[in-house]
DNA sequence: CGGCATCCTTCGCGATACTG
DNA sequence: CAGTATCGCGAAGGATGCCG
């Protein structure tokens, strides 16, 4: 508690640098939406790259390991011989993610719509 | 509707499209933050740039244009002389992203306690 | 005061090819 | 199948200066 006579300038500051720690972990092209294509089931990654259409393999690398090291995504190797087999499942933490997912889905969804009666007010 | 065998494929997509329209507004490095310090109230366009920081005011102009185009910022002109007066000011339809802030400050401040719990599990 | 012009850097991302 | 290596573009962003 502070006694200051400007709370809410650190109170926005706050706000604001809760917001870089999301996106730090969540922000990016590419994350929420592999997250969203692992939610319907574990994937193989040819799989995961097939789901997030557009996505290179390299890229699509670099951000599962990313999303792992943060600890929402698992990494499971099925066969390590030589046509290796690996399979990538959410870890229980990505369900905090999920209010942050839904009010974004929801948000895209109602934004869509809004524009789309702007464009046809009748 | 439709009578598919595979539904979860069409959702995933579903969803996925929503969050990217939702990203196209609201994406980025900056317009979530601009629009939390307009939370706190309306904002010259100094205010901002130092209620946000790190920002330039080349970027700075860009992502108020960007808002202002989508319907979440408006820009009042106080002062039409030379010492020209301009105030931002949040429009309505930004209420709608309150959920979607509230739930990505949550996420942030949630895991950055995680984080400092794994460093200090004692 | 607000904000555009210019120039420059950074790096996220893409395309293609290749390997265990 | 699951990635890595290489190359390189292009857009986003930073620094500085100027102008109404």
């Amino acid at each position: 508690m502070k006694t200051s006579t400007e709370p809410d300038k650190t109170q926005c500051n706050a706000y604001i640098h809760a917001m870089e720690d999301a996106l730090y972990v969540i922000g990016g092209k590419w994350k929420l939406r592999i997250i969203i294509a692992l939610r319907e089931g574990n994937k193989r990654f040819n799989e995961i790259q097939r789901a997030v259409s557009g996505i290179s393999a390299k890229v699509l690398s670099a951000e599962l390991k990313s999303l792992e090291s943060n600890g929402l995504v698992t990494r499971n190797v099925l066969v390590d011989e030589f046509p290796v087999i690996v399979e990538y499942v959410l870890d229980d933490y990505s369900a905090s993610l999920n209010g942050v997912l839904e009010s974004l889905i929801d948000w895209g969804v109602g934004h869509r719509k809004k524009l789309a009666d702007e464009n046809q007010p009748k």
